[in-house]
DNA sequence: CGATAACTTGATGTGACTCAACTTAAGTGG
DNA sequence: CCACTTAAGTTGAGTCACATCAAGTTATCG
């Protein structure tokens, strides 16, 4: 894990990024890429940390190196609505506008790529094959976003619970790699009750329950708070309500 | 109402389009401008019809010219959920991906303009500057959907019928300015009650019910099925649960 | 004008939220 | 390193908003 802190590029080059060739940046020229070794520095942040705050007029965008940023959505009431998780190679920040609708924060310790945001902008009109990258990524987070908005809205708790479970043990897999043919049946959630909660559109009461439930049918197996074994994973499947080939597309964005 | 059927660019040239000023296309350039004039052609479908099936390898792009559309997701058990509605000026159809993870759908007879999807692919990616404002509309209809989905998932079916109502009473100022001041206080929904339903994630009965609701306490008044008049604004606003100035944000895009 | 669909209204059951107590885990200072 | 404190998570009881099923009413269309 990244410890840098405040540091200008001591990530050294950004050949040597650990997300590199999951982000956009990838397809860039020798050119482009040393423009973006110029306007880009790692940091780190603990958890809990506003990267930015809702309606702030932020002036950085960057990719998530480590770690996982929740984008979220509070209401007048004080309710909360997480709105979207970003995960390592996902970019952050909202560009070409001047505030953002929605706070980014740190869901837990993270390691984020910064960008000026005028500068990333600039480079972005200046190198198009960057730009159209971007939007080729655009489009497909907001299919993903809208997939989600489907799931949290038609189903019920149980269903979206067991969406997630999965949805996240198959993102431990491409992750992880850990221990090859096994890596499924385990599962880590780095997320804690309530933002979980707040992500499925429902309370850490019911969620609990609805886990717990899972843990008595042996669906799963309850290692501790974050960490789950799948005893079931057709069981799994059926509590979720949707097909493998449809878990499997809401998995892959 | 436009009636064109079928026929290529009936419309005239781009510069008769009743949307072109409020689409990406206003940006390109005159060469750009004639090419898109070869590639595109109007064509009107009755409400009901199906422009493109869920997962059916869709080879047309386009704009919304007049009337509504609705991308909508089927579930295995028969559950609809609307996840988004596009409006005339909305660019509709998947870019650069095989098929589209959505149904689009005419909910109201519409007036398409209609691109063969490789060639408007071609085409941005050889017209940076369309391709940037066609990231720019990606990225603000990201923030709407992230927007609505939080509506829909942290507040009460009231508050999201109230919601709706503003919502579509903004549009219909900025879009038929039809007397001006009392533009406001007549809301054109054109959407049948489960459409409206589906896209705020209740049933066709709980939405009358609060549709009455508020008819009875006076704070609108229902004309018919599809028309309403606004008696008191403040009481609205104060239904939906937001300030009034997230609702013309909400509104805005 | 009859038939079918769209919408409204009523009665009822239930999933999930709320409030509250309890248990476990995590962090802090002596 | 252990007692203490505070946060995080679980479990329970009660309530309510909303879905469901069913019947009635109003539109829409051939």
């Amino acid at each position: 894990m990244n410890k840098t802190a405040e540091a200008t590029c001591l990530c050294g080059k950004c050949s040597n990024c650990a997300v590199f060739n999951r982000t956009v940046c990838s397809v860039g020229s020798p050119e482009a890429l040393a423009q973006l070794n110029r306007i880009s520095h790692q940091r780190s942040y603990p958890r809990g940390s506003i990267i930015q705050a809702q309606g702030e007029a932020g002036d950085m965008v960057g990719n998530i190196v480590d770690g996982v940023v929740k984008l979220s959505s509070a209401s007048v009431n004080g309710t909360e609505h997480i709105v979207g998780l970003l995960f390592p190679s996902d970019f952050f920040g909202r560009l070409f506008a001047e505030e953002s609708r929605f706070s980014y924060e740190a869901a837990t310790d993270v390691t984020l790529c910064l960008m000026n945001k005028p500068g990333f902008e600039r480079f972005l009109i200046e190198h198009p094959a960057v730009e159209h990258e971007m939007l080729k990524a655009k489009l497909d987070e907001l299919d993903a976003v809208r997939e989600w908005a489907a799931i949290t809205n038609g189903h019920t708790t149980m269903q979206r619970v067991a969406t997630l479970l999965y949805v996240f043990s198959r993102r431990s897999i491409n992750q992880h790699l850990d221990d090859g043919a096994q890596a499924s049946s385990s599962v880590h959630v780095p997320l804690s009750r309530r933002d979980i909660a707040d992500y499925l559109g429902t309370t850490p009461e019911t969620l609990s329950r609805n886990i717990q439930t899972l843990a008595r049918s042996k669906v799963i197996r309850i290692i501790n708070a974050k960490q789950f074994q799948l005893l079931s994973m057709n069981e799994l499947i059926r509590h979720s309500g949707e097909s493998r080939a449809d878990l499997d597309r809401i998995a892959s964005v």
